[in-house]
DNA sequence: AACGACGTCAACCGCCAGTAG
DNA sequence: ACTACTGGCGGTTGACGTCGT
């Protein structure tokens, strides 16, 4: 399913992103933002390209992502629109609040696209087997396509603090991201198959075979999205241009080395 | 049980547009 | 006008799971 870890010629990680590298990259974009998705990895203390981290973010770690089986409405939209747009995934997962465009394009990949093309199949057939202008299974999906949705998911208010992220970030142990399923109540965990050998808490099979989640996501989730309701909309999608003052001047310029970097990440003292 | 074919989907790659200098 | 850099997008890959024989 996921590609095995392995690294490049400049030595940054490739393949299936680890527990320790989500916690990492969660950290630190819930609490300075996603300014400069090229420095970020230095800053996040990830061996890993700014697309790689950019790209596991938006699909996977944000705030509302949406997982599981896709919705019959869901389908009749995706196919509605393909149908007008192409392949144009990032507008349809635009109309799918909580989908991302790769979710939409592998859905459309390796099951709609059989789908429509054995409807139009059928469809053909039927058209030849009765002479009658039948009208296309394109044209009964084919309709207006719903509002555009707001330009941001998330509500806003004018409050730019990070007291609330600070302190919550402060109050978790490592259980938050280390808990295994016997401490995790089961209503989270419900359908999961983890291994607690690991006592990692990495999903390791699922019954819709899917990887890359955790015990405690939709803990963190829930978290989040409150976080959201009381912040800046472009906190989350747009590169941070808030109030840096808070933020070490180790951490903002100049960059350091890989080495110095590490020193000054895992110094607490300097957050205080 | 073993094996190959097929399905799934996380992740990578290359290209492009926008922007700053 | 040109170059370098960045984020965003769509196409593709490949590891792993499932199914059928």
């Amino acid at each position: 399913m996921a590609r095995t870890p392995s690294c490049d010629k400049s030595g940054m990680r490739k393949g299936t992103w680890t527990a320790e590298e989500d916690r990492k990259l969660i950290a630190y974009v819930t609490r300075y933002g996603c300014w400069n998705w090229r420095q970020l990895p230095k800053f996040a203390g990830l061996s890993r390209c700014g697309k790689s981290c950019r790209l596991r973010w938006l699909n996977y770690l944000r705030p509302n992502i949406k997982r599981g089986n896709f919705t019959q409405q869901e389908e009749e939209l995706i196919i509605r629109m393909h149908n007008q747009l192409g392949n144009r995934w990032s507008v349809i997962a635009a109309e799918l609040p909580g989908r991302t465009d790769n979710e939409v394009k592998n859905h459309w990949h390796t099951s709609l696209k059989k789908r429509v093309h054995q409807k139009n199949t059928v469809s053909s057939e039927e058209t030849i087997a009765t002479k009658s202008p039948a009208s296309s299974q394109i044209s009964d999906i084919t309709g207006p396509l719903s509002p555009p949705s707001s330009s941001s998911e998330f509500s806003s208010t004018a409050e730019d603090d990070f007291g609330f992220l600070d302190s919550f970030i402060e109050s978790m142990d490592e259980s938050f991201w280390l808990d295994d399923l016997s401490k995790t109540p089961s209503g989270i965990v419900e359908n999961n198959i983890y291994d607690t050998t690991t006592n990692d808490g990495a999903l390791v099979s699922h019954n819709h075979s899917c990887t890359q989640s955790y015990v405690l996501d939709k803990d963190f989730t829930s978290f989040l999205d409150a976080y959201t309701e009381s912040t800046v909309d472009s906190f989350w999608t747009h590169p941070y241009e808030g109030d840096m003052s808070h933020v070490p001047a180790q951490l903002l310029t100049p960059l350091p080395t890989e080495s110095e970097y590490f020193s000054i990440v895992y110094d607490e003292d300097i957050w205080s």
